[in-house]
DNA sequence: AGGTGCATGTAACAGGTTACATGATTAA
DNA sequence: TTAATCATGTAACCTGTTACATGCACCT
């Protein structure tokens, strides 16, 4: 009954998601979200600036300046009403969205115009899938320094294919996906 | 030193490389790509209409009125430059382009806020592939009528799983993606 | 007679990227 | 001193979706 008609866009809601984290100027989510969910949700400046302040003209988070040194420097936190948006938007049962545009996969399903084509084309997908694994594996070194958190373990069934989600609740309570070899049944 | 200056969008693509599969109206690229590429790579009428009008005036396809009775149809085939285009870009080798926009693993990635709520989020992901894998297993039986000509099996090494996709040079030249279970090793 | 499929198109809107402008702080 | 990093922001542009308008053909 409270949260009176939040306009909360896709933007909005990484935003809101990513403060928690302890992420607060808009310098710091744009980095943040490169390191991280760019794998699955991409952000620019041009959206995360005005989004902020969209968010703030809602209430639903509060930025003060905190200037370092001359520098100057808005730090933003959840409010209340933030809070109660990101946990309802987390609760939704709307199905979630899911976009893939991938040019690789299209000039393979194309490539009968030019079968000679066909390996090379295979190639740069493996490359791309390639350098994304490498990221994605370089993240988790990070994750065994300091003490680290309950550990929990999520089986995704995609496809035949089954993934293994590790979720470590350490100071920045970071992500490693890393896919599993299946037994064949 | 011919095809003077194509500029040719990514959704021009797209339509480039769709005519040749033999669907030559806006209404049957339509069609076809909401059975096959929206997988990867998806498209609007509101892109369609305006695309294959942009591609007339570069020359790289060609329309001509065919009316089915009293309704107007237009159909649409590759020109000489066309053909080249298309063949160009499937020989290009810049790094195609990757973009994936995924809610579930957002929400899944944002779920310390709120970790009572987090095997719902793995339903729903889960839930949302098996729709993905159901409708991609349902192309198949398609393929086994008619002659089926060449097949080629391609296997692509995404992260530590296998694709095997195979290729059916039917009339229809269809593409069956199928998750192949891993040996251990 | 009515619903579904075939067929073409556009206007308004929403969403996102790129390039630019600006300037302070910090480490080499 | 110079390059990298921290930091904020916007304007112009490009892309894509949604909703609407229109109408014929075909099947039941």
């Amino acid at each position: 009954m409270s949260a009176s008609r939040v306009d909360l866009t896709a933007t909005g809601r990484v935003v809101l998601g990513l403060i928690p984290f302890g992420r607060r100027t808009g310098y710091d989510i744009k980095t943040f979200v490169d390191r991280t969910t760019r794998h699955f949700w991409a952000a620019s400046y041009g959206q995360i600036y005005p989004e902020l302040k969209r968010l703030e003209k809602q209430d639903l988070v509060r930025g003060r300046p905190e200037p370092a040194g001359g520098r100057a420097r808005i730090v933003y936190e959840l409010t209340e009403s933030g809070d109660a948006a990101l946990k309802a938007w987390l609760s939704s049962d709307d199905a979630p969205l899911y976009e893939l545009r991938d040019e690789g996969m299209l000039k393979l399903f194309f490539s009968d115009s030019l079968p000679e084509q066909r390996i090379e084309i295979v190639r740069a997908i493996r490359a791309r899938e390639e350098r994304s694994l490498a990221h994605l594996l370089s993240i988790e070194p990070h994750a065994s320094e300091g003490p680290e958190g309950a550990r929990l373990t999520l089986q995704l069934g995609i496809g035949l294919t089954e993934w293994t989600i590790d979720w470590c609740e350490a100071t920045e309570r970071r992500l490693a996906i890393e896919t599993r070899k299946e037994t064949p049944r």
